[in-house]
DNA sequence: AACCGTGTTTCACTATTTGAGACTACTTAA
DNA sequence: TTAAGTAGTCTCAAATAGTGAAACACGGTT
């Protein structure tokens, strides 16, 4: 997904190591690292261990097994903090959790996918950290589609074409013409939805956060299950869902602006 | 604090250009990182438009600024599932912050500097994330010291060669024949006390995360404020946080989690 | 028009990366 | 016990990628 057509240098291939390690979710051996590599053994080897000097990865030294290092969690901790929309954002999905009492969520797009950087859920709080940072396709989740319809055209097009367009549910729209229509049918509307596109019996209403200047931040939703409302349900809170995304919208573009206004 | 005496190569280089962003806690100019950097110009630029390109960081066009890019949000995430403490020690530490009411920090140990990878406070959870990642030294906080004494002596040795015994607050030890006396004493008596050594006004007991065979995993600790409480107080916490930490301990051990050394 | 401060590009020079292969250490099979 | 196998580590000449002085482009000031 990060590793652009043309790597660019080292660097580019020690990150592309690094997803390689985060994508088997577990400790892993060199050797399996090896065998799904595109690198030579000693190459491959040099990078483990300048990442692991760096602590990007970590080694146990008795399973001999990598992980992704904890100098990661410090570094997001400062991407959190001063790229996502999250910290000013807070309150306001705070409230909005409280006002409607089902999830919320907040996301930004990254790469054509979907980054969830923050939830909030009236039942359970503690779900919150598990779940920033968690990845979704934007073609098939509400969030996904309500940024997607309001970027600017040429960039909307970069990111249609890194669709998967995969059937997550019966509901998902498969193919990039009917996510085009979709796309349109939200811009006029202002909101989108997911229809149990993404996760059958789940299905939110989702709205951009845009600045003034109509540039897509992001897009809050709320979300819930089909065994408690239907999307007509939903409806009802759209103007909670529209004041909140407003809301953010105007604040982050203050925060944007530290101390040259 | 990273950047190994002799860096690794091309990477390291590289990630010390991400630390220096990092330092910034906000949106920076390229000619701000290049008058803190050690790098002449054209390397510099190199490396912030490699990072760009590859999703580490991120540039504001409009304000042309760099900041952390959300793909460390993601990595991170990754990291933090599974090479972190806090997905196991979750539901113990939820539970010990509710039963004695005040707030409840996990920490492992990274390059000698206390990472706490997790907070919980009863009174507002959602401070979680914002402090997750966040990074303390190890020589004047609870949890630093709990994790120092009960390390093998070899390592506890390299760790106490890289703190810097800087004066937080009046009663910081800030020097490292105190702070070797100190952790002496936490040996023998299993709990470390932060007497406001770290900021004013703020104590805490802290206690290690072991595994059977005493490897020393990380640390929990009850923090308060001086208006509330006193050491003394905490003291009778004990049992419990002593308690949690072993149910951690175990839990971890199952889990077959790796070093942090 | 001349000047200055950013940010970007060029290009010859050089240091770093590269990877086939050799080597070690440890495990399994005979 | 030795032989064969497997996972991990090291070496070194060749190739590549990184380096940075200098020069360029651009917008804003004087």
């Amino acid at each position: 997904m990060y590793n652009a057509p043309n790597s660019d240098g080292t660097v580019g291939k020690a990150m592309q190591v690094l997803d390689q390690v985060a994508s088997f979710q577990r400790p892993v051996r060199f050797s399996e690292l090896l065998a799904n590599s595109p690198f030579p053994k000693p190459t491959l080897y040099r990078f483990v261990q300048t990442l692991t000097n760096q602590g990007m990865l970590t080694f146990d030294a008795e399973r001999q097994t990598y992980s992704m290092g904890i100098r990661l969690v410090s570094l997001a901790h400062s991407a959190w903090r001063h790229s996502s929309l999250a910290p000013v954002a807070r309150p306001y999905i705070e409230d909005l959790a409280a006002k409607v009492g089902e999830a919320v969520h907040l996301a930004q797009l990254d790469n054509g996918h979907v980054l969830f950087v923050d939830k909030c859920k009236v039942s359970d709080h503690f779900e919150t950290l598990a779940q920033a940072g968690k990845i979704a396709p934007g073609y098939c989740t509400g969030v996904g589609k309500a940024i997607l319809a309001f970027m600017p055209e040429a960039e909307q097009k970069k990111a249609l074409d890194q669709q998967s367009y995969a059937a997550c549910t019966p509901f998902t729209l498969t193919n990039r013409a009917a996510l085009v229509l979709e796309l349109e049918k939200v811009k006029t509307v202002g909101v989108a939805y997911d229809r149990e596109e993404h996760e059958q019996g789940i299905i939110s209403i989702a709205c951009p956060i845009l600045t003034r200047q109509s540039r897509v931040l992001g897009a809050v939703s709320i979300a819930t299950s089909t065994n408690r409302y239907q999307i007509e349900d939903l409806e009802n809170q759209r103007p909670n869902l529209l004041k909140a995304a407003n809301l953010i919208g105007t604040e982050a573009e203050l925060w944007q602006f530290p101390t040259w206004s």
